[in-house]
DNA sequence: ATACCATGTGTCC
DNA sequence: TGGACACCCTGGTA
């Protein structure tokens, strides 16, 4: 299907629709750049004001007025119409697995012009981009390509690191996307996760079938989880856009709200998405049971897990802007950093409360903010902020300028980062945005991943890597692809304790561990594949996959009679019947699969 | 198969 | 300050 073709087209008179499909790849193979300075030439007096009315134009060509004209599309003539820009003479587009920019449009990647994300600098760039922030200009490209030309790329080839494979997924354990995660303080084997619409789930991702659903602990998205610490380890935190904060209970699905913004709920007519209050960023004060959760409007709240007490609200970013992270300092927990839409990152030191700018006045509550340490300027919204996990000295922050930013000491952090990344990320809509987490295991405070938006073609499918990336020099370690994970993975965690990368992409949740060379499996075959410039794509891997949500056409309709009688029978419901995905079907636990719905059940 | 849609941020006026 | 609209390598459902 070419997925160029823009919805206006079709709503034309595309006379030679039936144009072979060799046609059509000739079309698009037609050098970009001929094809538009021919077209160019020809459209010299169109401005780009006219294109937009054409486009309204045909986009309103089914409106009720009638008048509008359809475009006939002469195909034959290689009259091609880009979706992008609206220009004709070529397509954005893919061409089997491998993405063409439009040439109008900023390179995807570093977002500067004169070249393509195929071409782009910061792409080939052994180092992923990787400039001393002072440096990173567009006029600095070319000294970046010089420098990587003498310093030779031969430190693209790091044999040292594992290659990563799914070991474990499962398939639709949301009924939404995945929008956090977090890992069981002590067991090692148990991941969390929230989605879109409130659920959460437990998933044993040794024992695939082990999983745990609580259908409806939020009424909107969830945004962060957080487990309370190896004292409380069956208990959660999370925050959520129906403006709840809830600890709730891993084993019993019990849960108790500690602060819901929204006391009044959604009234028809006076509740509007402006007074509405969703609460985003979360973190937990191990040590103290401090919870600090960030809302939409810049307000940052402290509640004291113990005495479930709000103690704190403080308007601690501007008014209007969500604060998308809260983090507190792994040794040094009165600092506290959040990350905000306002374009900032901030430090805190809450040992010292001085007198509010701003906070609200009217409760009485809250007169104090707790003393502002840093400011950490972005050009951009900040998507995330962390503290290195074991020193907590550095800072890694993800935003949506396509830039991963480092910080080696908190002290410097006032200052310019000392190390930008360029990474593809830029992507808020429709997806949970991107956030680059440390690995906790790496005692250097180097290792960090996160997922990457752009796709790459691995032998002929284009796939989206999850990186694992070198904060120190910006040196791409590794790239996780799996054949079966052809979706974006803008969540993903390493886990603190055990060579376990977890991904929640779409709604399912993938488990990736390293595998030797020897043994190196499917993934490791996708990776070489890349280079081998194989067109046969990618064997699937041979993971434990299980699916709770069987999506074959030609099973769909057995399963909602399934689940009709299912319901009929009101049964306590396990959820659609884990279905074996792949390779394994001898370890169907039927009876180890739970769903618990202590209040509401997990689906219709 | 295809249409549609939910959705967040930036920019322009 | 707020509304309109552009963005345009999504994923799911009807």
């Amino acid at each position: 299907m070419p997925r160029w073709v823009d919805a206006r087209e079709e709503e034309g008179d595309v006379d030679e629709e039936e144009s072979s499909s060799e046609e059509d790849e000739e079309q698009q193979q037609i050098d970009p750049d001929d094809e538009v300075l021919e077209q160019a030439a020809e459209d010299g007096e169109q401005d780009p004001g006219q294109d937009n009315d054409e486009r309204a134009q045909t986009g309103a060509a089914a409106g009720p007025s009638g008048q509008k004209q359809k475009i006939t599309i002469p195909l034959g003539n290689r009259k091609l119409v880009c979706h992008v820009c609206g220009k004709r003479g070529h397509c954005a587009g893919f061409v089997g697995s491998i993405y063409h920019d439009c040439p109008f449009k900023p390179c995807y990647l570093c977002k500067q012009t004169g070249h393509t994300t195929m071409t782009c600098p910061y792409r080939i760039a052994p180092e992923h981009g990787c400039a001393q922030a002072a440096n990173l200009s567009s006029d600095s490209l070319l000294a970046t390509v010089l420098q990587r030309e003498h310093s030779g790329r031969k430190r693209e080839v790091h044999l040292e690191q594992p290659t990563w494979q799914v070991d474990a997924a499962v398939l639709k354990l949301h009924s939404r996307r995945c929008c956090c995660l977090d890992f069981h303080p002590t067991k090692d084997n148990i991941v969390v996760s929230g989605d879109k619409k409130g659920q959460v789930a437990i998933w044993d991702f040794e024992r695939v079938h082990e999983r745990t659903v609580y259908g409806h602990m939020h009424r909107a998205l969830t945004n962060h989880i957080r487990f309370m610490g190896p004292l409380h380890d069956t208990q959660c935190a999370s925050a959520a856009s129906d403006g709840m904060l809830k600890v709730w209970d891993i084993e019993t699905g019990f849960d108790k709200e500690l602060l819901n913004m929204n006391p009044d709920g959604w009234i028809q007519g006076v509740t509007d998405e402006k007074t509405w209050v969703m609460l985003y960023g979360l973190d937990v004060g191990i040590e103290r049971q401090l919870i600090v959760v960030g809302d939409s409007k810049g307000r940052v709240y402290f509640v004291d897990a113990r005495s479930e007490e709000k103690i704190f609200q403080g308007q601690l970013h501007k008014k209007g802007m969500k604060v998308t992270t809260c983090h507190v300092n792994p040794v040094n927990s009165n600092l506290l950093m959040t990350s905000s839409n306002d374009w900032t990152a901030k430090i805190f030191d809450i040992r010292h409360m001085s007198t509010s700018v701003d906070s609200d006045q009217s409760n009485g509550t809250a007169t104090k903010d707790p003393m502002q340490v840093a400011v950490l300027n972005h050009p951009k919204v900040v998507n995330s902020a962390y503290f290195s996990p074991i020193s907590g000295s550095k800072i890694l922050t993800t935003c949506i300028d396509n830039r991963l930013r480092v910080w080696d000491y908190v002290l410097s952090a006032n200052e310019a980062p000392d190390r930008e990344i360029v990474h593809s990320h830029d992507f808020n809509r429709y997806l949970t945005p991107f956030r680059a987490e440390w690995d906790p295991k790496d005692s250097a405070e180097r290792t960090f991943v996160v997922g990457r938006y752009i796709s790459e073609d691995f032998g002929g499918v284009a796939l989206h890597p999850i990186d694992v990336l070198d904060a120190s020099t910006g040196r791409l370690l590794s790239q996780l692809v799996d054949a079966n994970l052809s979706t974006i993975c803008p969540v993903n965690k390493p886990h603190p304790r055990v060579d376990v990368i977890v991904s929640g992409s779409s709604r399912s949740l993938y488990a990736w561990r390293p595998v030797s060379k020897d043994e190196g499996g499917s993934s490791q075959a996708a990776t070489e594949a890349r280079g081998k410039g194989q067109s046969t794509g990618i064997v699937p891997s041979s993971a434990n996959y299980v699916s709770f949500d069987a999506d074959d056409a030609t099973d769909r309709k057995k399963r909602k009679a399934a689940e009709a009688a299912q319901e009929n029978a009101k049964v306590g419901k396990k959820g659609a019947k884990g279905k074996p995905g792949k390779a394994d079907s001898d370890d169907d636990k039927e009876g180890s699969s739970k769903i618990k719905e202590p209040k509401e059940r997990k689906r219709k």
